[in-house]
DNA sequence: AAGATGGCCTGAAAGC
DNA sequence: TGCTTTCAGGCCATCT
């Protein structure tokens, strides 16, 4: 479940990979992931182009080619880039293939560890939530996948308390849907803003405009230091990344709530509760992040029925 | 209009 | 043992 920490960890594994290599050409599967996999247009601009860049927005992975044209990967629930050659049989669920010339003046030959000359990255993808976009050179403005995103929780400038003060005014949304709403602050999923509202004390049903001041400070903090160790922690799967898809290390991230129903909280031994909220599994301890008011009124009302 | 819900997709695991 | 059901979740369309 690539979220923010895994998608810059594959960057970070891609980078070296791709970096100043040109695309001889490019094919996909045929099958649709979100939407249609764009080829004709994916091969207009990105075939004969080299690779100047990998950038990451969001959980949006981004190759910035010598014209100027984006390619723009999203890996959705499954999906993982892993290095091939040639010859290496395809695996299932490979949905796109970006074959990568040799360049004689690079100075190292982009030779993989077999030797051959043409290697691959290959984007795989199970169940294909995945998503690979363009942006073609003439377009100036932001590409519309990535416009209207809100701000990086690392970026201390931008998802600042204040900032999320603003976003939270008035607002009768619970928290936890608030933290994962991109349009608020990007690259939070199901599984960090659990651990982020745990580590921060606060229910996940909390209305967003009732939190303090100090609260959403707490929640800001907690955001940045959790995703900066699961980058840490992920950052151990470079090595893997390069062999396979390499998951394992992004797990070692130590989980406090997430999937951890009925077992004790690790704060004060109370136990879990998970519940469905907005159509997720949500993970908290009862007593370290106490029920807002209105939740424990409705709780109430319904038992005395 | 803000907030809630369902669909997309596959495979692992649980349930019967 | 073998089938069916459930669940995972980012994103988006659709509904209230």
């Amino acid at each position: 479940m690539p979220e923010l920490p895994e998608v810059e960890v594959v960057r970070r594994g891609l980078e070296p990979l791709v970096l100043q290599r040109q695309i001889a050409r490019i094919s996909a599967s045929g099958l649709p992931l979100r939407r249609p996999v764009p080829l004709a247009e994916l091969r207009r601009w990105g075939e004969g182009a080299r690779v100047t860049g990998v950038s990451r927005r969001a959980k949006y992975l981004l190759l910035h080619l010598d014209n100027s044209a984006l390619l723009i990967f999203h890996l959705g629930m499954t999906g993982k880039f892993y290095p091939a050659v040639a010859d290496d049989p395809p695996r299932k669920h490979d949905h796109l293939v970006l074959h990568l010339n040799d360049h004689a003046n690079d100075g190292h030959g982009g030779r993989g560890a077999s030797g051959q000359k043409v290697a691959q990255i290959r984007f795989n993808d199970c169940r294909r939530f995945g998503l690979v976009a363009v942006c073609a050179p003439a377009e100036t403005t932001a590409p519309a996948l990535l416009a209207g995103l809100g701000p990086e929780p690392l970026d201390d400038k931008a998802f600042t308390p204040a900032y999320l003060a603003q976003r939270c005014a008035h607002r009768r949304t619970p928290i936890k849907n608030l933290l994962m709403d991109n349009r608020v602050v990007v690259g939070i999923g199901n599984i960090y803003a659990n651990e982020v509202l745990f580590a921060a004390g606060v229910h996940p049903q909390t209305p967003a405009g009732e939190i303090s001041r100090a609260r959403l400070k707490k929640i800001c903090a907690a955001a940045r230091e959790i995703l900066t160790r699961a980058i840490a922690a992920g950052g151990t799967t470079i090595a893997d990344f390069a062999n396979a898809a390499g998951e394992s290390g992004y797990f070692q991230v130590q989980l406090a709530v997430y999937g951890r129903g009925g077992q004790p909280c690790p704060r004060c031994g109370r136990e879990i509760v998970r519940q469905v909220q907005a159509g997720r599994a949500t993970y908290f301890c009862p007593r370290c992040q106490r029920p807002p008011k209105v939740i424990s009124k409705n709780k109430e009302q319904k038992s005395g029925k």
